[in-house]
DNA sequence: TATTGTTATACTCTATAACTATA
DNA sequence: TATAGTTATAGAGTATAACAATA
């Protein structure tokens, strides 16, 4: 119990400073969402985009649309597939991303400028079994 | 940077399973928010409120419109500052953060079934390592 | 018939700024 | 003059459902 309330204190304290970041480049919290899940990937499909980001196709049409008049993604139809889109970043999304994306993520490393290389080992321990077992409890649910 | 990662995919994982159980009991996750800061506490002004939840006056005033509505919370004229509000959960409310918070925080328990003290303890220390250490980064921009 | 993505509707959240009533 | 909360506006995300084109 306890635990869940450190975890969502963290998840705000991490939201709003990414939060801010994430305006600062004029971006919507949805929008950095499917840029960042863009991000060193060939590109994907709608289906396989809402279902990383947990938007809905009917939202991920809009905000997709959003991201193309900024020139920030590019769609292609699938070869296969007709029905299907491939949605990649474009150069200018990809800058973005590699700009953008390591300075929100860290706030340029200060965050943990004060982390020892044993610190990050628990951490990224006591996160991925974290994960596991959240993941593993929302399978049960379905 | 894995780190970062890696508490982004909790906080998503987390959120798609608190998502639902958020919608479940028919409420948003802003709506949601202010159910779970009012629990446990004798009550507090919108401005408190506002600054807890991260969400600004404006949004409040309609937040706080619908779960009035609801049943879930109810306002009462400050005695010292009669501009001030006091928001507090109704016994409804309170009914709502008792049941459901627990179910929504850890779906019944299910996802920390596998959890040891030890493994608690761990979780705790860390996560409240990186709050602090996210807090500070953020005081640090401002 | 099932699936991919689009369109439409209605509601909620968000930022912002002008406004009121107290202080 | 400054602060607490309200109102108005415009943009964006959300769920849902009906729809077109393709499989």
């Amino acid at each position: 119990m306890k635990s869940i309330r450190l975890l969502a204190e963290c998840m705000q304290a991490f939201e709003r400073l990414s939060g801010e970041h994430v305006r600062q480049c004029g971006l919507t919290h949805a929008q950095f969402d499917i840029i960042a899940t863009l991000g060193n990937t060939p590109g994907m499909s709608y289906k396989e985009l809402g279902e990383k980001t947990l938007i809905t196709k009917g939202t991920l049409t809009g905000v997709i649309e959003r991201l193309e008049a900024k020139g920030l993604v590019e769609r292609e139809r699938s070869a296969d597939d007709k029905r299907s889109f491939f949605i990649r970043l474009t150069a200018e999304g990809e800058r973005l991303f590699h700009e953008v994306f390591p300075q929100v993520v860290s706030q340029g490393g200060a965050v943990f400028a004060a982390y020892r290389e044993e610190d990050f080992e628990t951490l990224e321990k006591t996160l991925s079994g974290l994960k596991q077992t959240i993941t593993a409890a929302g399978r049960q649910a379905d």
